[in-house]
DNA sequence: GTCCAGCTGTCATTAATCTGACAGCAGCTA
DNA sequence: TAGCTGCTGTCAGATTAATGACAGCTGGAC
């Protein structure tokens, strides 16, 4: 494995496209052996792409032959690291919030959510997917006592902040921020900003411009 | 305006982010002005990217003073089409459908879903934001009755490819497909994934990482 | 008026990422 | 065994995007 710094942040986005294919293929479809034209093509990604993400971390393949699916998803699972279960805490009992708890994708990515928070006296005690709605101000306790590194906000962009910093004095190294609004947390913590009103607005450019040069 | 072919997709990306500071610098903060630095210190962005994302489009700023908030906001929506209000149609009305439809801050965006479907009869006939949830079979006529551009799926991936055909047959042009599963789609149709199962594993990848060196 | 600090727009440079080409291995055929 | 096809891993080149540097404009100070 190379110097883990100097591999493309796009190759880290491509990985688990390749892992939740390979995930498919070696449970629903019979095949042991894929090349990286197979799987490329299935993701529209060139086979080209297709190795030079994989070499970043060895070579996993037989020249002239190809990848065994099964190694190839187990490889790609312990570089992800979704080898393992990650729990999660989530604040924000809205919609969204409790859209990502009931999510059914999560688990064979290793994502689990195991205990969610609002400051809603309605929302508080009420069961989302076999889980208690706890008061925000339990999370410290219960991120510090189950060790969770993991973060997901779903709360109004006003409260996004609070929470952020609340999550990170209880040790959360990770936070999944739903709410369209910037972070600021200190370096050892990562964000990734899963910002729905900021994705659409790709597609309506597209929409717009094709409008225009129809007429 | 240059040639809309070159401009990044990066570019394209960042505008959405541009736009949301501007609106709610005019509707919360007092300020008339704004540099490129102030702007880009709100977002992380560096000064000279974000004057460089906006001279794609010409010249929006005054030399020796900075770019007005409302005229830049204006134009900036006029770039990305947010200017007017875009109809879509949504199939899938389960837990993240119900909570794309009661998001707020699509609005702002100019995205408003204005119908629902679904092929649970469990479903169909329920309220969502007053909105009653149709058969997927009423998709067709009243996508084209309202000449409606833009479908958003969020069914699970075995269904999403028959309701990409099916809306593309109706005359969608751009698809938000939610569905973790790549669709095949005709050229003049746009497609963005967003794929949640996927953003979650890069913030893991990190995470799994750090565990690693820390011991 | 002149000077100065601060800002934009753009060209030139650097960095990041993708693609093409090919050496080298594997397995099949005869 | 030799010959052929198909595949990987990697280097080099091409493409795309980000950054740095600076000329030119602006408004206020003096």
């Amino acid at each position: 494995m190379k110097d883990r710094e100097k591999i493309p942040k796009a190759t880290i986005e491509r990985l688990p496209l390749y892992y939740r294919c390979l995930d498919k293929m070696a449970t629903f479809e019979d095949v042991e052996v894929v090349s990286s034209k197979d799987l490329g093509g299935k993701l529209d990604i060139p086979s080209t792409q297709v190795r030079k993400d994989l070499s970043y971390y060895g070579e996993f393949g037989r020249r002239g032959v190809g990848y065994n699916v099964n190694e190839l998803k187990r490889s790609v699972g312990k570089i992800l690291g979704v080898n393992r279960t990650w729990p999660a805490a989530l604040v924000g009992a809205g919609n969204l919030g409790r859209a990502l708890v009931n999510y059914g994708s999560f688990e064979m990515m290793g994502l689990e959510i195991t205990c969610v928070f609002d400051n809603d006296l309605d929302k508080i005690g009420n069961l989302i997917n076999e889980r208690e709605v706890k008061s925000v101000q339990e999370m410290s306790q219960k991120v510090m006592k189950n060790e969770i590194k993991l973060g997901i906000i779903s709360v109004p962009a006003e409260a996004a902040q609070a929470v952020a910093d609340q999550m990170i004095e209880a040790g959360i190294k990770a936070i999944w921020n739903f709410a369209p609004t910037r972070l600021y947390v200190p370096e050892d913590v990562s964000v990734k900003n899963e910002d729905l009103a900021v994705g659409i607005v790709s597609l309506i450019y597209h929409l717009s411009w094709q409008e225009e040069t129809d007429v």
